[in-house]
DNA sequence: GAAGACCTGCTA
DNA sequence: TAGCAGGTCTTC
């Protein structure tokens, strides 16, 4: 569940709740499959004893350089999440100095936590962070004219650009006006200008509005405060099927693309 | 491209 | 009870 901009308010909130700079002084993993490559008792060893130097982030991976050297890259997938209070579903518990204690909750079991000596190895087969320079019009153009897909899986692909994923794809074709299935080949140099813009606008919303959740569920997104996010609110075609367009009053059409539920206008999103 | 796998819980 | 869910990976 969480894309870029929950990943981001998170890992400000780990900032702000003053992770950073303390000792990791035990862990308890109840779910081993989390911890990658290593048992639960080599990671355990590994990481006791380190200091927790910067938090941030890069595309959805969450990033933890260590004083040892190596960094620990999680990545939330569907229902990952973090608290500083104890609850069900808590995956792995890190024992701070200064009487923290870090919860890791999963839902789903899905996310994963990477130990590595060099972060570059996993974050090379991203493209650039989508909020970064590195993600500009004429490479965000080059990619959609070279790669001739459906322009809605292709944002979805994060070596193309990382940190969107389902909700903000689907808000960012709203945006821009631009079917979901059209192919990126065929997109006019304003189109791409327009659903560039789009992508940056909606991202930066959703961080101003700390993430975006649907529902009250437990496998819904929450804060590091277990709050869920504004952004719901603001949201135009992700799980609006059916409901009016807020531009032109058309009904919302759901449909799949790319196995991906997909939200779009009919009527105004060009095919 | 598509389909299945990985998981649990919510919603219809 | 079936179907679906914010993500990614593997195998056709």
């Amino acid at each position: 569940m969480p894309e870029l901009p929950e990943v981001e308010t998170i890992a400000r909130q780990l900032r702000a709740r003053g992770v950073e700079g303390r000792e990791i002084l035990s862990v308890k993993v109840n779910w081993a499959p989390t911890v990658e490559p290593f048992s639960a008792v080599q990671f355990k060893k590994q990481i006791v004893g380190a200091t927790i130097g910067k938090i941030t982030r890069t595309g959805k991976w969450l990033i933890f350089s260590l004083s040892s050297g190596q960094t620990l890259l999680i990545h939330l997938r569907m229902a990952g999440s973090f608290s500083l209070e104890p609850g069900p579903h808590d995956r792995i518990v890190l024992g701070l100095s200064g009487e923290m204690n870090l919860y890791y909750r999963d839902t789903r079991k899905f996310g994963r936590w990477k130990l590595v000596d060099d972060p570059a190895v996993v974050l090379k087969s991203l493209g650039p962070d989508a909020l970064t320079r590195g993600f500009s019009l004429s490479y965000f153009s080059d990619q959609m004219k070279r790669r001739s897909r459906m322009v809605k899986p292709l944002l979805l692909d994060q070596s193309v650009a990382a940190g969107l994923g389902n909700i903000y794809a689907d808000e960012a074709l709203w945006e821009a006006e631009i079917h979901p299935e059209r192919l990126s080949g065929s997109l006019s140099g304003a189109e791409l200008e327009a659903l560039f813009k789009a992508i940056k606008q909606v991202l930066k919303t959703g961080i101003k509005n700390g993430g975006t959740s649907l529902g009250a569920g437990k496998t819904n997104y929450r804060d590091v405060e277990g709050e869920s996010g504004r952004h719901r609110e603001e949201v135009k075609a992700y799980g609006r099927g059916g409901k009016p367009c807020e531009r032109c009053g058309t009904p919302l059409e759901k449909t799949v693309v790319a196995q991906r539920g997909t939200t779009f206008c009919p009527k105004c999103q060009r095919t």
